[in-house]
DNA sequence: TTTTAATTGCAAATCATTTGCAATTAATTG
DNA sequence: CAATTAATTGCAAATGATTTGCAATTAAAA
């Protein structure tokens, strides 16, 4: 179980009911897994690994293999988004209707301490960098790492 | 065998034997994987995958794990910079001597064509996020992804 | 309630990367 | 140059994350 964060983030408050429509809408069935694993993302605001869902879920509750799929859904959908942190596990936050989910976080390499950033790589330079190249609908992933205030003492 | 690439980046010479100098400053054996290896790495100006590397040592010449052991080394002694696309697969690039190798590149979503790029994320900008978040260290991982022109043909 | 396509659990398969171990060898030493 | 030794290598097996085949289950539509 991950201990939870008082950080000043949040979710902007969606519904799970919102959530559950969404699916619907793309003709998806509403299972007892589904609903389980967008509850879970739906209470925590930093991404989640697969296996992270998993261990929060009842035991027995659903397969990890369901999970993977899941998300796999979820992410074509666009209701969550898929984010690297460079250690070869994928984590997934829940994207808000009509977002795209694009943002970074500042990872402490130390104890892997998470925090939201709501800065982005300035719109310009990419535009420049995009143009200089011929290059089309260019964006980025971005991540910062360093130590927290905790691992420092 | 990986096409040439002819875009104006290229490594800043430095002998191989420099290389080499570098391996035995550090107590290391040069045998010949690692003299291939590095020969490889010298000869390319983007990130090369460990398979790629090995696909193009003449076959039989060295196995795939001595090239994982080898850059893991190569790592941690500073001579190579590890990269990472997002497609799970790590990728190296050769460090010149005294330089951390940092820096970015604009990767085609298509055909995977890879750019090398100068710019980086502002400095002053990463230094806030450090300083708010009471950070110390702070250092990011960025990589741009877009459509080549090639591939909006 | 029946029908049916979507979904799930489970086990096996993939893929990148790592690791144990015995055989090989670069580098040092005399 | 030959002996000595710790580093290195090849090979096979182990890991860990993620994917996939398939038969059984089930949500949603009729
Ligand atoms: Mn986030
Ligand atoms: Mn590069
Ligand atoms: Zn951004
Ligand atoms: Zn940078």
């Amino acid at each position: 179980m991950k201990k939870p964060c008082n950080c000043p983030h949040t979710h902007p408050k969606q519904e799970l009911s919102s959530l559950t429509t969404r699916l619907r809408r793309e003709a998806r069935k509403i299972t007892g897994p589904r609903a389980a694993i967008l509850e879970i993302l739906h209470q925590h605001r930093h991404p989640l690994t697969n296996k992270e869902i998993h261990a929060e879920l009842p035991k027995g509750e659903c397969d990890l293999a369901t999970i993977y799929r899941a998300m796999q859904m979820l992410e074509k959908l666009g209701m969550v988004k898929r984010f690297d942190f460079g250690d070869g596990v994928a984590r997934f936050e829940l994207v808000v209707e009509g977002d795209d989910g694009h943002h970074h976080h500042l990872i402490c390499t130390q104890c892997a301490q998470v925090v939201e950033i709501g800065e982005c790589f300035p719109a310009e330079i990419e535009h420049r960098i995009a143009r200089q190249n011929g290059f089309r609908a260019v964006t980025h992933r971005l991540e910062f790492f360093g130590v927290c205030p905790d691992c420092q003492k």
